[in-house]
Formats: C-alpha cells, sequence, structure tokens
DNA sequence: CTTATATAGATTGTACACAATTTAATAGCG
DNA sequence: CGCTATTAAATTGTGTACAATCTATATAAG
C-alpha cells in the first residue's frame, strides 16, 4: 500500500532526529554527571559563560529559544546548586539578571574538557559533523520561517 | 581564550541538534492536532499501524527506543482515546500486547497527509533531507554502540 | 494624568524522558 | 522439585518542554 510505505518513511526520517537527539543527550548526562548539570542546565552555563557572567532572562530565552515555563524553574535548580544569582534590573522592574556566582565562573575549567570528549565519542564511520551541523541548521531556517 | 571558542563550537553543534529536533516536534505538533495526537502518540501509532495492529509492549519498546516509564503511561492515554486496548499474554503473563481499536485502525486514514504534509514543510533551500537522515543515522549508530 | 496596551516573568497543567526501584511471572540450575 | 536469576511492566521521582493564564511593570494615547 502507498500510505503504509509513506508512513513508513516518514517514521524513518523524523524517527532518526528523535532518537539521534536522545542518545546525544545521554551521552551528555554522562559527560555532565561530575559537573551536577544536565544537558540544558550546561546550555545555559554554556550562555553565561560566553557573555562573562551576566545575562538577562529575555535575551537567555531568545537564545536557547525556549521559554519562561521552562526556564524558571531550570534557573531554579541552578541557583540552588549555587551557580548563579537572580537579580531585578534597575531601569526596568520587570528584567530580570542573571550572574554567575564565584562556584559559577569556576566551573567553567571544570567544563573545559566535555566538548572534546563529546567529538570523540560523536565522531566515526559514516559521520561528518559540519555537514550534519549545516543540514540541521537549514531545517530550523526552514522550520523557524 | 581557546576554551571559550572550544565550548561556544559545542555549544553550536549539539545545540543545532537539540533545536531542530524541538522545531520538529513542534510543527508535528501543529499537523497532528487534529488527530488528537502528540508525536511520541504518532510514533506508537505508526507502529502498530505498520504491525497490523497488534504490537507487544516490549516490541515497540524495542522499537522506539523507549522504556516503560514513558510507555506505560503514554499507552494509557491512547487506551484513554479509545485507540487501543492492553491485554495480557496468554503464554507469558508477564507479557502485554497492544491492539488496535476499530478507532485506532481507522485513524490511519486521517494520518495519511501527515508524511506529504511534513515534507513539504521541511523541504526547502540547503535541506537535504536523505543527507541529514544519513548523518542522523551515522552518528545514532556511533552513540549506540 | 489616566487609561489602554504591551512586555517580562511566574505559575499552572499536561505530556514526555529516563534513572531507579518494585512486583509478578518465567526460566534455569542443582 | 525447589531455589535463584532473569525478564516484563509498573511505579516513583526528577527534570525538561510548552501552551495558556496570571501578575506586575512600563509605555503610549488621549
Amino acid at each position: 500500500m502507498a500510505s503504509q510505505t509513506s508512513l513508513a518513511l516518514d517514521n524513518q526520517l523524523c524517527f532518526s532526529l528523535y532518537r539521534a537527539q536522545r542518545l546525544v543527550t545521554r551521552t551528555y548526562h554522562q559527560l555532565l554527571q561530575e559537573l551536577h548539570l544536565t544537558y540544558p542546565q550546561y546550555l545555559v552555563m554554556l550562555a553565561l559563560w560566553e557573555e562573562g557572567g551576566e545575562l538577562g532572562m529575555k535575551e537567555l530565552a531568545t537564545r536557547l529559544e525556549l521559554d519562561s515555563g521552562t526556564l524558571t524553574p531550570l534557573i531554579k535548580r541552578l541557583i540552588a546548586l549555587n551557580l548563579l544569582q537572580k537579580e531585578r534590573s534597575a531601569e526596568d522592574e520587570r528584567r530580570t539578571i542573571l550572574r554567575l556566582t564565584e562556584a559559577g565562573h569556576s566551573l567553567h575549567h571544570r567544563a573545559e574538557q566535555v566538548p572534546e570528549q563529546l567529538h570523540a565519542l560523536c565522531t566515526g564511520e559514516g559521520v561528518n559533523l559540519p555537514v550534519l551541523k549545516s543540514e540541521l541548521d537549514s531545517l530550523a531556517r526552514r522550520l523557524s520561517s
């Protein structure tokens, strides 16, 4: 049946993305275990390290394309871990500024080896990471518009 | 700083996968809205449609690479939607068999247009879906071993 | 100045993911 | 046969995602 084939092929393509993402997240989970971070928490820390330790909640949400329903509790956990603190903007009382603590800054050092470890785990026969990234970004561009 | 660059590149590559997966899931969510299915629920229905309406819980878990902690509540919701039913295997009382209801079978028709709709939304400049799938599968193979 | 609108976050509710544990049933071994 | 190990699901607990709503603050229009 044509429909059967179509649904099966579709399954293959989109399931590939779904599965790969879960596998990468699981791989990160292992690497981040000793830092006591989840993968989304690691993404937040990356953004803060790149910004020198200070970033608005709004800017973070834009950067990660996540909303407050996801970020608010996630940030709460990072605060509970003593990695950052939250304060109100003086100019605009609606806005929240995130700032790394000393512990948050120093975690940067311990995270330095994570990228190369992950890269090593992902590299292998048939895997072309730049091509993969390029395709994923093109797809994201397509679906965002 | 070298570490800064490394962390930033890492972010780019893996964030691309993370973002693309969320965008595709959101796109499915729109297409599946009138079927009252989520994307993971749709994957379960696909597996059942392909198997002629009958599939063991264990086989489903293996196929989707999901554990019972994810599948058990998901299946409960599909049962609540009257799309399938659960029964124990006669030969092995530990095993559970999932079976499509009449409503579950007939939903197949209404789902037939989903793949081509998604394909159309994903197709565009710079997007090579076969290449993308091949890369994702190679990566999955690498991370599974 | 006051009201209407817009914006930033927080909150609420639903639905995954997944590690870890528990329960029930089967298989295998001495 | 009886006991141990294994296996299949369910359960429990934590942590995202995200839609929808709510609250507080700021901005704009009249």
